[in-house]
DNA sequence: GTAAAATCTCAACCTTGGTTGAGGTCAACG
DNA sequence: CGTTGACCTCAACCAAGGTTGAGATTTTAC
């Protein structure tokens, strides 16, 4: 470590410097602070200052929501680590293999609808009771997407 | 047709029990008609009045959703259809080609994520350039599900 | 004929994941 | 020392996809 890393891991990384390393917008720092998924302390100033470990906690937040997970689910996640300490590989494989099998979840559910729906392109059967794409079994089988209720019955 | 089923059809469904045929319910009916998304008329009363093929739009409209489309598409491929009328086989056809495509794009770039994970699960290489989840390649690889910007580089 | 159930409109509210703007302070450069 | 640029707070706003409630009317059932 250089003097001046020495420096800056005292002194902590300034938002805008966290903003540009790690993709994320300032608002959107301000946003997950309020959220609880981050943590900063402040300078003299009332800046905030942030520890290096921050941007890999963003890469972990991205992470999760490109696999869906929602920010507030994220956030329990973060809290079951240790103190605020940087996650390690056993902490990113505990919460990885939750949020895998959401995603797997997710991919079967839409990939059971693409069978479906490959099955009834131009069929028409939309009409039929016997539609898989009607079935009443699928009510329940969300999406992990939000409470989404999707039920369709009664004949038509 | 019987005599009633046929006075039915000219009286037209009534709201409530539109809701109940298709789960869905009559805030969302009037939510989708203020949307464009259904037609209803209007009885003496100033009633809402619908024809039976509404219960096939909606049938419609969910599987879309569950697909991940977005109302406002929906709204736009249902307006294709020739003025209101039941979407036929052909009809059918032409939007769930449409919507398959978007559907294998969003199993595909969810599987890739979990390919991705997988492989990443335990190796603690969230922190590294060369880590697949945090892949500049990947920043523009939307999920097709909102305009998300999933960026995330910088060493750190 | 009357009471209960269904429907109407319109506005306000909800959640998620943020962004935008106003008005004020802090820091750094020359 | 002044003037930019970075930062602060707080409130308002956005989009999607609806839900909830108030107050009025209509329809239905007994």
């Amino acid at each position: 470590m250089t003097k001046s890393e020495k420096i800056k891991t005292l002194q902590g990384i300034s938002v805008g410097e966290v903003a540009e390393r790690s993709g994320v917008a300032i608002s959107t720092l301000h946003f997950y602070e309020a959220e609880g998924l981050i943590e900063s302390w402040r300078n003299g100033g009332n800046h905030r200052r942030y520890s290096r470990d921050v941007l890999r906690r963003i890469a972990v937040i991205r992470v999760a929501q490109r696999a869906g997970v929602p920010l507030k689910e994220v956030a329990e996640a973060l809290k079951t680590l240790p103190q605020g300490r940087t996650p390690n590989a056993k902490d990113w494989a505990r919460l990885s293999a939750v949020w895998k099998a959401e995603l797997d979840q997710r991919i079967e559910t839409l990939s059971r609808l693409r069978d479906e729906l490959t099955g009834c392109i131009g069929c028409g059967c939309l009409s039929l009771k016997a539609c898989p794409l009607r079935n009443p079994g699928d009510r329940l089988a969300a999406d992990g997407n939000g409470p989404l209720l999707l039920s369709g019955s009664g004949e038509n």
